[in-house]
DNA sequence: CGGAAGCTTGAATATGCTCAACACGGGTGG
DNA sequence: CCACCCGTGTTGAGCATATTCAAGCTTCCG
């Protein structure tokens, strides 16, 4: 029944995409039967703990990895040390620059993250075709670009409540990537430190607008981790 | 000599695009001389003057523009009136969200601008072909996204005093797409309002840095918007 | 049970903001 | 040609917000 030319039975697909819950998602979405057999050649799944450095700023890119699970955040430093958290990668999104030879940030592990590595050349290989999965990757990074610039008015122009008030927000409504509504209650996926550092604060300060925010029965939290969204209309209202 | 197949003599492409700088720059020169005859029978070159609206936030999109000359801010608002400034576009650099039906930020001319309108439905048949255009508008969603994320970490992190110096030395290293080493003196296409809302700051904050940074002997301004960068070591060292 | 890491809370401080006055320069009109 | 005005930029004083530094608390884990 579904039998373009060149399609191929799932029973030819390698064991590790026909279980793969990102196998119709992000750019293996997007690749023909051919493509995906091709290419499942040379990946490999792996899991990583939270803390883990999958790639970093300034260093050449061993591989591109899909992520499969977890949440992976993306960060640069200056010299002395002070860090930005530039950008959160969930599920099925693609790490790596595209097109350059070099990372441009760090990226590391926040929570419990698996991964699908795919080599440099085997994907860029695809991609230089042109075709559904440059046009997938281009729509990904249109996506973050759009995101990059949301999360710079947060950075320039809010007041810490403000911040992290937008943080919890970003969270109940993004980190689970099939879930339409937002999301009564979840999991931190960075710490305090990281949270400090994605939203341009100390982490005294972020401990601090929490705390008010619990005290203002805006949320709860549980085990410094566990956040429960008691009113997301204030939440709302509280994002500036 | 030069001969591909499908190749056009100059005198068969329009006057406009013979004579325009662009040509060979930008998504113009990933096109073929077919694609560029095609499209440049809709195309129209606009001069606008500082502080006019090019498009809307979440307005529908009527037309892309190409940046021929001037320079461009790309701004965001909250409700309440606070601005951010998310990027700046130079020529060759391509306006207008690809693949949205609305604009995701509001475009205004930052100074004299020159643009070279591109209707909507006439580059998106271009870009849904795949091939080098949709590739070079990858390529600039890219840097775009490169920049944002290297501003992320200004806003997040960097003290006023080194805002205002990095925002000079991306200026001097950025204004003049040709020009492959630091401008020694440029004038300002950005007013001391605009300034702030792109660092994240007050004018007056922004104004009593650049009076440091002339005390100490890093710059000279003339006339407010005139700079010239005395020690371009200093001002560098002075980005954090 | 003890230690370490991560988090919270408090007090003092600093950085950048607000508000207000003033200066400069460019354009207009007498 | 000068006087005036308006928009834009600068400077100052006081203040607010977020930071720094320091102490203490949870939770996890050996």
């Amino acid at each position: 029944m579904q039998t373009v030319r060149k399609d191929i039975h799932n029973s030819e697909l390698p064991v590790l995409c026909q279980s793969c819950e990102a196998r119709h998602q992000g750019i293996c979405g997007a690749m023909t039967a051919e493509q995906l057999l091709a290419i499942s050649k040379h990946t490999r799944r792996v899991r990583r703990e939270p803390g883990q450095e999958i790639m970093a700023d300034a260093m050449p890119i061993a591989a591109y990895a899909n992520v499969l699970k977890g949440v992976v955040k993306l960060t640069k430093v200056l010299e002395d040390g002070r860090q930005q958290v530039v950008g959160l990668q969930f599920a099925p999104d693609l790490l790596g620059r595209p097109f350059a030879s070099e990372s441009r940030v760090t990226a590391e592990t926040a929570s419990d993250v698996e991964l699908c590595m795919i080599p440099k050349t085997a994907l860029e290989a695809m991609m230089s075709a042109g075709g559904p999965v440059e046009h997938r990757i281009m729509m990904q990074a249109l996506r973050e670009l759009d995101e990059a610039r949301d999360w710079m008015v947060t950075l320039g122009r809010k007041t810490a409540a403000e911040k992290v008030a937008s943080f919890l927000y970003l969270l109940a409504t993004h980190i689970d990537p099939t879930e339409e509504t937002a999301l009564q209650t979840f999991d931190l996926p960075l710490s305090r430190a990281d949270i400090a550092d994605f939203l341009g604060l100390t982490i005294e300060t972020v401990s601090r607008q929490l705390t008010k925010l619990k005290a203002e029965k805006v949320i709860e939290i549980a085990n410094y981790r566990h956040v429960s969204i008691k009113d997301l209309t204030q939440l709302r209202l509280r994002c500036g």
